[in-house]
DNA sequence: TTGTAAGCGTTATCAA
DNA sequence: TTGATAACGCTTACAA
């Protein structure tokens, strides 16, 4: 149903009809009516597309996501498409499936879009910045980061505050007296994980230890089995750990299974830590120390930042603070 | 940047530009050679808004959910925005927050985007079929429902087989000794529940037992908590139950350590099935008996539907074969 | 108060 | 091999 039809079966011109429904001024009400009326019965919605090409301002966003399988990131997605639609944003939305060929090829339809903003979670492991941001430079597209960044880029990143808490996590481990510290999570030659290494280590070294590479233990996929089968082979290869943490609470839980089957006890043995709070501990099998993040806090900082860059204003990362929750994981070590 | 920018760039008409663009014949190669150059360096995209109002072929799909934060549902979701974006198509993709306001909202929305399709995963807790899909018809969108539907449109379901499913929960926990069973899931005016009563009344009648309105609890939320205090009550209130199945994986658990608070023993005394799969074993604090819905099958389902449904064909509603999954929380019941 | 006409960025048809 | 030109559905000057 067009506009052209409407104003044939009103007997109006076009402009007419369009001010009518637009309620515009200078319109008689009688033919405003009557417009409106023929609108509704005939079911008329006017086409967001040529309003948009007349319009030149299109309220989309386009949002661009490793996956959603997580809990965090299911979450962090539906606060901000929340927050977004009631702001009157649609969501042009996609996951990636943590492949890095469909990141340029959404990219290139969100500028085909001409999306007012991309919202980008980077799903690419490694860092040289893709040429294929160039092309949102190119047509005056604001790019907002999520939770990680891609190097040489000129545009603003909401994430946690990971520095901070990961300096908590170790005073944390290291005053329930654990000290060797192995991370689990994804490749290292990414922007968030490298952040956490350099974290972990600066905080270590302030208690005469340290977070080597060797520490870092690379997922290719953050899930419970990659975590599992990664803390028997840490075991098996007789590494000397006390504590892991990983980067969600599935992961977590693979690792905790793994320490299970192989009689180290947690806590006592090795002190278990995740990313993540989204788990009421009444489901869980133990009630695991974690970092909370706080989602809402998040999204609103992702809509802020968007809408500070559509109105061309000078934007600054955000970080956010998390939060450290201290559960029976990290219960003090056994005296050796 | 447009097509006529990099007509002017290149010296060329639009028309000789689009044709060069689009790898038509009846371009001169070296003509096209310098326009594709041209398009590369200055970042062109054609502009997807302006191809639509022309081409009239959106390849759009307005997805419509009610939320993503359950496991279920999330999965569900990327699936299906994986299998449509293979073929193709984009995702306008809204939740709905469980607000059925917004379900009207958002229909509108789609409608506006002229998309090719709506998905529907039904939001409104009460079943008569809600106006605004009269929109869709007159507008000539198929709408294809998701694990639901309003009673009295005409379009099809993709949805697990829940009277199956149904039938087979009370067989095996009769089969274990409980016969006093109480569901717990959403308003019992939606369709889905309404169907999952009837199924269970059946099944149950089969053994000179039944399923009344006082065995369904509505839950107003589902998650951990609502189950959790619905639970409680049922325990003060002194209802007579010995099994309860709920609408997912949060509420089982609520349910769950409800009764462990009141001392009642799962399995033994009381029985605990959920639908969803979705939490490997080794995180739970106990590994319940569940229903396993085949999400990349329903995911594919929907595709389907919705490609038959935009072709014009005639499209049934398809119904997917769920799974129980036997575990610990239905082992036999304690003789009294 | 209403209608005409131009323009938004494309594609497609037809001449040149 | 190319370039006008119309058309898609809408908004908005401007003219009537």
């Amino acid at each position: 149903v067009t506009l052209k039809e409407i104003a044939l079966a009103t007997d109006v011109s076009e402009a007419t009809a369009s001010l009518a429904l637009n309620d515009r001024p200078g319109v008689n009400a009688d033919t405003r009516l009557r417009v409106l009326q023929a609108a509704r019965e005939m079911g008329y919605v006017p086409s967001y597309t040529a309003k948009a090409l007349s319009d030149k301002n299109t309220k989309l966003i386009g949002l661009l996501v490793p996956d959603i399988r997580s809990l965090f990131r299911s979450r962090l997605v539906q606060e901000i498409e929340h927050l977004f639609r009631e702001r009157g944003y649609e969501i042009i939305f996609a996951t990636t499936d943590n492949e890095g060929k469909y990141e340029s090829i959404m990219i290139h339809k969100f500028v085909s879009f001409r999306v007012s903003c991309v919202i980008l979670y980077p799903s690419l492991k490694q860092n040289p910045s893709p040429d294929y941001l160039e092309i949102l430079k190119k047509n005056n597209i604001p790019l907002v980061f999520l939770n990680g960044r891609y190097e040489g880029v000129n545009a603003p990143c909401v994430s946690i505050d990971q520095v901070k808490v990961c300096q908590e996590i170790v005073e944390h481990l290291i005053s329930r007296g654990y000290s060797h510290l192995v991370y689990m999570g994804s490749s290292a030659k990414i922007n968030n994980s490298r952040i956490k290494i350099s974290s972990f280590d600066k905080a270590m070294q302030q208690h005469g230890l340290n977070f080597v590479e060797e520490n870092f233990i690379e997922l290719s996929v953050n899930n419970f089995e990659s975590a599992y089968n990664a803390t028997k082979k840490l075991i098996k290869e007789k590494k000397i750990f006390d504590s892991i943490v990983t980067s969600d609470t599935y992961t977590a839980f693979g690792a905790y299974n793994a320490l299970k089957e192989e009689n180290l006890k947690v806590p006592g043995d090795v002190a278990v830590v995740h990313f993540d709070n989204l788990l009421a501990p009444g489901i869980c099998a133990i009630n695991m120390t974690c970092v909370e993040q706080d989602i809402p806090q998040m999204a609103g900082h992702v809509l802020k930042t968007a809408e500070e860059c559509m109105s061309q204003k000078k934007v600054e990362d955000c970080y956010i603070t998390a939060k450290l929750i201290v559960r029976d994981s990290t219960a003090g070590k056994k005296a050796e």
